[in-house]
DNA sequence: CGTACATTGCACAGTGTTGTGCAATTGCAC
DNA sequence: GTGCAATTGCACAACACTGTGCAATGTACG
């Protein structure tokens, strides 16, 4: 019963579906989770899982090939005959939102990489500090945002990585990356994209 | 010669740092690069490595050690006996990408993660249609960024990954957490706050 | 030169993982 | 219940990596 005509799933393809589904929350705790530790924790064997994936890079491929896709879709479906960009960026943000909360673990996988995972940690006191400043900002209301400052310091940081990855792979001059950063990160707390601007070029004089 | 009085670095000091200095290089390209592997990038036999650190995870957490202890002291030293928190953001972000430049590779080392690697492969597709978006506001001056479309749409993407984590972690209502990126986002992008607020409101009637 | 230390080259045991083979067993469907 | 696919339980071989031991070799420094 390889495929089914019938609406009926064999037990083989709920067996499939379940190491899937398992997989993605163990290899979110773990990404080096091996095999037997997502047959076991799927109710099943080692063997079992070589039975329906031929190897541990089809799993995972095939794990990221259904999140891919599904972001994928809501974030068309979320644009789509739509004119103004703000309004397109909203809607799609709010789409792919959707299914975030499904993938959420699995994209922010990464992140809990042995290294970064510590990286992240022995940051802390540094997180800390921005989350004073930003608190601060947001309480004097020179700062403006619906999050509050320890979310706020999240996105700060990631943003900083954002813009490392922008520059090795070129997409933004070494030279006026940190400039750049600057004002991005001002801007997306709020403060406006001129005084921002102006204020980080007052800095660099 | 284990600490030297003297200012002259022995050759066993001079091959340590070496080695560490590699060692970031080459985990960059692979988190799970081998002692053997770093050993021989270094010039140096994996029997010698282990002569300057007990374990991998002795070499690895030094590396963490000295990037973390530079970043935040150029974090503390950019917003010393700065009052306005916008100014305080600014120097801060400014003093730590001095040290990006050097330890940008490290920091985003997580990203490089095999399964991040595939992740980020297969979402160009959708990364590019939000270049798009990007672009047309930016032409349009909807959106206003100092960043060109596609490192803008880079940081749109780790916006949302930090919301993830934020959510991970507590700081954000999973319920609200749709609307707080929507808004963050747009906000980044150079979109007024106030109007980032209302054009979420109404698209979430 | 000779001493002290750093480095090398090899060898080793231990461990964990992957992917495969195969016979025995289970469970579902007809 | 009979048959067939899926699952199990084991046993492999192959491989890569970690940490350690030790004797030989190299190199700086007085």
């Amino acid at each position: 019963m390889a495929s089914m005509t019938t609406g009926t799933t064999s037990r083989a393809d709920a067996n499939r579906r379940r190491i899937l589904d398992v997989a993605l929350g163990e290899l979110l705790r773990d990404p080096d989770a091996s095999m037997d530790q997502i047959a076991r924790a799927a109710g099943v064997v080692r063997r079992t899982v070589y039975g329906h994936f031929p190897s541990r890079e089809a799993l995972i491929s095939t794990l990221v090939d259904e999140a891919v896709q599904a972001l994928s879709a809501a974030h068309a479906a979320g644009r789509e005959g739509v004119q103004d960009p703000a309004e397109s960026v909203a809607r799609s943000v709010l789409a792919v939102w959707e299914l975030a909360d499904r993938y959420r673990l699995l994209i922010a996988l990464a992140q809990r990489t042995v290294t970064m995972q510590g990286i992240r940690e022995r940051l802390t006191p540094v997180r800390e500090a921005a989350t004073g400043v930003l608190r601060r900002g947001l309480d004097e209301g020179v700062f403006s945002s619906p999050l509050p400052a320890p979310a706020l310091a999240y996105v700060h940081e990631q943003m900083l990585v954002a813009l490392m990855e922008a520059v090795n792979d070129g997409l933004v001059a070494a030279r006026e990356a940190g400039r750049c950063a600057a004002v991005t990160v001002l801007t997306a707390a709020g403060v406006p994209a001129s005084e921002a601007t102006e204020l980080v070029a007052k800095l660099n004089d």
